[in-house]
DNA sequence: AGATTCACATACTGACCGGTATGTATGTGA
DNA sequence: TCACATACATACCGGTCAGTATGTGAATCT
C-alpha cells in the first residue's frame, strides 16, 4: 500500500475536497455545481463519483474534513487557555482587527450550511448538529473554568451563556456578510465585547 | 379603472406574491421553483411573467411587499413605546413564550435572504440593505430615547448597540433554525435578555 | 359598435442539473 | 508474468430549470 497509485488517488480526492469546499462556501451546497468543481480541478466526473458516491457524499466529506476542523480550531485554544474569558475577549479583539473582506463577504462556512440545510438532508443535519453540540459544550466548559478560577461571574448559567455566545458570534458574522460594511461589523463585535466584559467577576 | 378586470388582475398578482413568499421562505430564493408557485396558485406561467418580468422580479416584489413590512412591524412598536427598553425586553419574553415550531424550522425570512443573497443579485442587495439601515436606525433611536428618559445607561453607543442587537436577534433565530431545539433556543434568548437588562440605567 | 389593449393561456426552447453506463489504462499482489 | 482490481475517462441520460413566442377572449375606451 501507499504505492504511487494510492498517492495519486489521495491527491485527486484531496483536490476534490478543497475545490468542493471552496465552491460550497461561495455558492452554498444546493447552488454548488459538480461540473464547476470538475472544471476547477481538471478531474473528470467518473473520478468524482468513484471517490464520492454522490454530490451529497462530497458535501459530507467537506463538512467532516474541512468545516468541522475549521470550527474546532476556533474554540479549542480558548478552552485550553489559563484564563478562558480573557482569551475569548482577546480573540474578538483580534477578529475586529484582522477580518478580511473575503471573510466578510462569504460568511461563516459552518453557519452558511446550517442556515441552508437546517431542514432537508439528514446526513448534513447530524454532522452539523454534532459540531454544534461539541462547540457549545466547549464554550460552556470554558465558562465553568473561568468561574472556577474566579475570572468570571458565578451567577451566569454556563450552558445558556454558551448558546447565546454562539448565536451572537454567528449573528455578527451574518451581519458582516449582510452589510459588507466594516464599520457596522466592528460595532456589532464591540457589542459582543461589552457582553463578554459583563461576564467578568 | 378598478373595474372587474383590474380587480381580478390584482387578485392574481396578490396570490402570486403570497405563494412566492411562502415558497421562498421554505426553500430560499435559488431553490424556489417558479413551476411550484404556479402549481400552488393555479396561475399559468404566462400570467406570472405578465405581472413580473422574471423570477427575480417576483422575488423583489416579495421583499418589498412581504419581508419589509414583516420586519418593520417587529420594531416600530418598540420605538413608539413610552419605555423602549422595557418594551424590547417584554418582546423577547413574549418570543420565548410563543415561538412556534414552524418559525423555528423556517427561520427569519429576512435573514434567510440576507444569508443566501448577500452576494449575487444587486436588486436584492439594495432592498435588503435599506431594510437593515432603517431597522438599525430605528433601534438606535429607541436606545437614544431610553437614555433620554433615564431608562437606559448613557455609556452605551446607540449605533453599536443597535448593530449588536440585530446581530444577536438574527443569531438567536438562526440558532433556533439550526438546532430546532426549544430548550437551546430559549437559553440563547435568555442570554439576549441578560444583555438587554445590562443596558438598564 | 368597433378597435384596441390588457390579462392571461399554451406550448415550447435551450441550458444545466446530478447521476450513470461503459470503456480503458495502469499499478499491484500472487 | 499474468489476472485482477483500482482509478479513472467519456459519452450520454432523463428531468428540471427559468424564460419566451404566440395565440385568445373579454373588458374597456373611443
Amino acid at each position: 500500500m501507499t504505492g504511487a497509485k494510492q498517492q495519486q488517488a489521495d491527491a485527486t480526492r484531496a483536490s476534490l475536497i478543497a475545490a468542493g469546499a471552496a465552491e460550497i462556501h461561495r455558492k452554498g451546497f444546493g447552488a454548488a455545481s459538480v461540473d464547476a468543481i470538475l472544471r476547477d480541478t481538471g478531474v473528470t466526473k467518473g473520478a468524482l463519483y468513484h471517490h464520492f458516491g454522490s454530490k451529497a457524499g462530497l458535501g459530507h466529506a467537506v463538512v467532516d474534513e474541512v468545516v468541522r476542523p475549521f470550527i474546532e480550531e476556533k474554540w479549542k485554544p480558548m478552552l485550553e487557555s489559563e484564563r478562558p474569558l480573557q482569551s475569548a475577549i482577546d480573540y474578538v479583539h483580534g477578529r475586529i482587527r484582522d477580518i478580511t473582506d473575503e471573510e466578510m463577504a462569504l460568511g461563516c462556512p459552518y453557519n452558511n450550511l446550517v442556515q441552508e440545510l437546517g431542514s432537508l438532508d439528514d446526513g448534513f443535519k447530524s454532522r452539523l448538529h454534532s459540531i454544534f453540540i461539541e462547540w457549545r459544550q466547549g464554550i460552556a466548559d470554558g465558562v465553568r473554568k473561568s468561574q472556577a478560577i474566579g475570572e468570571g461571574r458565578k451567577d451566569v448559567d454556563p450552558d445558556g451563556a454558551a448558546a447565546f455566545i454562539i448565536s451572537a458570534i454567528e449573528g455578527c458574522a451574518g451581519m458582516a456578510k449582510a452589510t459588507r460594511c466594516r464599520e457596522t461589523t466592528i460595532k456589532a463585535f464591540e457589542g459582543m465585547l461589552d457582553y463578554l466584559e459583563s461576564m467578568r467577576a
